[in-house]
DNA sequence: TCATCTCCATGATGTAGATCAATTCTCTGT
DNA sequence: ACAGAGAATTGATCTACATCATGGAGATGA
């Protein structure tokens, strides 16, 4: 397999687009240079290539600078689950701390260019940047409260409302990356959507089409427009916005 | 309605039964005196008093000494979610982290005593106590990890699954109290574990019938007994142990 | 270029659990 | 001690989604 050419030029926290989400808006800039100095830009990842995988010991959280990452875990019998999507800006890897082992393999579903920030390095740093600390529990409590959301997202939404809330997410969390939340390439297949939201396939296959007949969007293969917005809002009822 | 009459003691995280449990196992002796001052008790509160209710603002994050206590969030058209249970020794209200604002409302499921942990305070110590800090996080992780345990129930289990399963979280999590793993009292409703677990009312109570008719479990009303834990056990897959 | 593979779409059928309904049991307050 | 409300159980029926099955459209590799 032949790694693409890609013109990643290495870059700090000071101009990356994405600092302002990913890390603490009132550090001070002698701070972030601080910061800077422990992260780690490693080369991209191709479609596939692992982060972690589960089992790992922990020691390292990470940002997504481009592309997308799906983690998943996978139980005794083999079955994998599904338990998030990562975007650009977001941070990933929380789920090796409580016991210092991963519990989820990454992986990167696209070519994907991400931040490797040691946690050792950053509990030091953090102990005299207390927004540094503050910031990082509230990433932690985001991860929280939006998986608490997708709990009850499984537990009392239909297929539609399933599908039409992960538009709405990741449609949501483009717009805040400054980037198109209208028209976007869905980096996972159907069958990790349907995974991820415990439904098949098919039914997610069904759903797709059903929404492009209604008119709410219109996609081909993994590229989406949403039509209507609104529309598919209407579909959902969230516990509280992400 | 009058308080019931308790002789629940002033107590401090020294002698609390629970402190290794909710707090850090390698905190120092004087570090430990540090962080008891600035914990605060309250009296009991009795069945259905809450703790917070969402949208209240965040400021501190609890223990529980005894009792149990129902996290769940409303959404718009009124439908409310179970988000967790929380037993002694467990703590709770991390979901108002991300931006300040409790995500569920908190409710004692019988007469509960809680420990608050003002959230500000805690910061400040845990800059000069680093294992404080780090051992908040693990509780945070271990939140996540719980959180995407209950998502792989609700995606991909059956509701014989997802009851065996809540069943044996409680008998585990009791047995880590030291408290009788296979007879116990369930402090919530039929009507919570339904909604927890994404079924119906009918549903739980029809599977508590089977459970109880194929020898796993006796129960009268709320107070069970885990006849056949290994059997038991076996109706489950999950994604890690807890 | 053709064979193989993976992904996606769509149709036909089956089923677990929701929904509707009725009864008993158990708290709660006066 | 009693009335009324809520909690739990059990039965009958309905339905959304799973399951099984087929075919096509793009990728990938020899």
């Amino acid at each position: 397999m032949q790694a693409p050419k890609l013109s990643i030029k290495p870059t700090n926290c000071h101009d990356c687009r994405m600092s302002t989400l990913c890390l603490p808006l009132a550090m001070e800039y002698g701070d972030l240079d601080r910061l800077d100095k422990v992260i780690q830009r490693t080369k991209p990842l191709h479609k596939n290539q692992s982060v972690f995988y589960a089992g790992d010991a922990f020691s390292s959280v990470y940002a997504i600078r481009s592309g997308s990452i799906k983690a998943y875990c996978v139980s005794d019998d083999g079955t994998e689950q599904v338990t998030g999507f990562y975007l650009p800006g977001e941070i990933f890897g929380w789920d090796g701390i409580a016991d210092d082992t991963h519990k989820n393999t990454a992986l990167a579903l696209e070519t994907t260019a991400v931040c490797e920030i040691p946690f050792n390095k950053f509990e030091e740093l953090s102990a005299s940047i207390p927004t540094l600390q503050r910031h990082f529990m509230q990433l932690m409590a985001c991860e929280i409260t939006s998986d608490q959301q997708l709990i009850t997202l499984l537990g009392k939404n239909s297929a539609e409302e399933r599908i039409a809330s992960l538009l709405l997410s990741i449609s949501g969390r483009l717009g805040r990356r400054k980037l198109s939340p209208t028209r976007f390439r869905l980096p996972m297949s159907r069958a990790d959507i349907g995974n991820y939201l415990g439904l098949t396939v098919e039914t997610v296959s069904r759903v797709f089409s059903r929404f492009q007949a209604s008119g709410y969007i219109k996609c081909d293969k993994k590229e989406v427009e949403i039509l209507n917005l609104s529309g598919l809002s209407n579909l959902v009822q969230t516990c509280a916005e992400a």
